[in-house]
DNA sequence: CTTGAAGCTCTAGCAGCTGAAGCTTGTAAA
DNA sequence: TTTACAAGCTTCAGCTGCTAGAGCTTCAAG
């Protein structure tokens, strides 16, 4: 018999974000007090570990409903739950190509100014020209 | 005259979000022909390609609206233009980091599982247990 | 003069939460 | 047993940065 504090204190989650997984249908509906509160069991604590540690690795919800439904079904062939995660791998590593690019692109902006005018700014003048640029960069980063 | 198509294939931006923009105020609303369409000029051009061109550099639309407001005073010091950069580097460098943690994860889950059940499968029960994990990853990776 | 691309406004929706208002319940100490 | 107050509840709105769609009007070329 956990609390939703209980539960929200054990996965860092914020007890606002587990009402918003069970409304979303992340999590079952627990039971509840005769005043109404929400009780929830260890599995639900499981499963919400389950689902933190993966939004850390950093799996869409979506891909999570995934996953947990796999996991739900342990007859079934992993296969699923591999190219879920090589997916999001491959997901991970162009963001990566991406912010190592533009860590390039604002290192290079960033040179002392030391007291000059906004006028002779490199890192607004790098803004504002995109030929100065070194780096294809054509999405946008998140 | 410049039409919002125009300003949009030029700088590769919805002509939607260009309304956008316009909306939030980071465009100026610009004049309009008789029957109501709006007409750019070269000026509005720039702007719009110096705000996709910081976008692209991953800063939000709040820093950017920092930086447009310093481009238009030139006399002021650039202290403040080459702040906003570091901080945004700060900010790629520890995204850099979270990414390269999860990318380490995420390759170490994904074995080959050959055919083999869910029950077995290596991805979830990484996800299952966090004290199989190597790295301490406490924040949401974005 | 007609056609069709491109423009317009307005509204709603996406992910993934988060905060606040205004109320009720649970629990532990006095 | 009463009372105090933390913690729970629901509902709604808002965040970022767009994007899509409905349903209409305007512009420009032929």
């Amino acid at each position: 018999m956990l609390t939703i504090g209980t539960l929200s204190r054990k996965t860092g989650t914020k007890v606002q974000t587990v009402r918003y997984y069970e409304q979303i249908g992340l999590l079952r509906e627990p039971g509840r007090t005769e005043g109404g509160q929400r009780r929830y069991e260890e599995a639900d604590l499981d499963r919400l570990a389950f689902i933190r540690h993966a939004r850390q690795l950093g799996f869409s919800l979506d891909a999570i409903r995934e996953l947990l439904e796999l996991s739900d079904h342990p007859q079934q062939s992993c296969a699923d739950a591999d190219s879920i995660a090589r997916r999001q791998l491959k997901q991970v590593e162009q963001r990566l190509l991406r912010l190592q690019a533009l860590q390039k692109e604002l290192k290079r902006m960033i040179v002392e100014c030391s007291g000059g005018q906004v006028a002779d700014c490199r890192v607004l003048e790098v803004l504002r020209d995109h030929s100065e640029c070194l780096t294809a960069h054509d999405d946008i980063g998140s």
